[in-house]
DNA sequence: ACAATATCCTGCGAGC
DNA sequence: TGCTCGCAGGATATTG
């Protein structure tokens, strides 16, 4: 599942194997995944164009063009971008295919087909849907522990389901978003805005701290998740409640809980986080 | 106004 | 062995 640190690990490892590349021509094996413009028109508008630098904002990537022009790719649950060898046998699933003025290929692989792909013209963003409305990148600087404690004061709900809105947190997803509340010893269902100073801080940097462990861990590679060279991270040999329901906690021994909270499956423990 | 649920899709493991 | 079923979840659309 690409969150925000193997979106950045892929955009680490893509931008020198494509930067200052020219699109010599787009093949298209699957065209739902582009969402705009019609694959026909994609094609015939991304061929010729080169790569001037490639970008990462919340979970999408944004690979800016010349003559004003983005390609916004969008990773979803099981997308996999991959530079590799025009001879290279093409894989299950592969939608669509860059070819590269210096004779590599970008390739877009999906097994579930929920990616997306855009090309966006006369540097418009917000033809990218939920692009514009994305909340702070959490490690940049202006994201602050006050800006954070701004937004839990106004929110309802449970604690959980805020860290995976992006338009409160960019990049959070449900991985990251139990280990924060492991690392914070935050229950997930606990009330935004019941939250004391301290435990605020806490969140603030629990945030901070695992969203930067994964990226400085390459990622994590639990099922699909691969980088733009094929080679898979280590942050799955760090987690400490993702994917253990059942197993005990790494800190008091007590049997990790899972339950369903914002509709997503989330492991805890219930004594640690409270 | 907000929250919970359905939807898209494929692979995988469990159970029979 | 081979089938069905439920589950995995990012983000939007729909329903409650």
């Amino acid at each position: 599942m690409p969150e925000l640190p193997e979106v950045e690990t892929v955009r680490r490892s893509l931008e020198p194997q494509v930067l200052e590349q020219t699109i010599l021509e787009a093949d298209v094996y699957y065209g739902g995944i582009i969402k705009a413009p019609d694959p026909h028109t994609f094609c015939d508008r991304i061929k010729g164009r080169r790569v001037k630098s490639v970008l990462r904002r919340g979970k999408y990537l944004i690979f800016t063009l010349d003559l004003s022009t983005m390609l916004v790719i969008h990773l979803r649950m099981t997308g996999q971008l991959l530079v590799c060898g025009r001879e290279a046998p093409l894989k299950k699933h592969t939608h669509l295919v860059f070819r590269l003025s210096g004779g590599q290929e970008l390739r877009f692989i999906d097994i579930r087909k929920f990616g997306l792909v855009y090309l966006v013209e006369n540097n418009d963003m917000s033809a990218v849907k939920g692009l514009h409305t994305l909340g702070p990148e959490p490690l940049a600087e202006d994201f602050t522990w006050g800006g954070l404690a701004e937004k839990l004061k106004k929110r309802r709900g449970a604690l959980k389901a805020f860290l995976l809105d992006q338009s409160q947190i960019a990049g959070i997803g449900n991985i990251y978003a139990d280990e924060i509340l492991f690392q914070a010893g935050l229950h997930p269902e606990r009330k935004p805005q019941d939250l004391k100073p301290q435990e605020v801080k806490n969140l603030y940097a629990a945030i901070r701290f695992k969203l930067q462990e994964g990226i400085d861990f390459r990622g994590t590679s639990i099922r699909d998740y691969i980088d733009a060279k094929g080679e898979k991270g280590s942050f799955q040999n760090r987690l400490q409640v993702y994917d253990r329901a059942g197993r005990p906690c790494m800190r008091c021994g007590q049997i990790l809980k899972k339950k369903v909270i914002a509709g997503r499956g989330s492991v805890y423990c219930p004594n640690c986080q409270t």
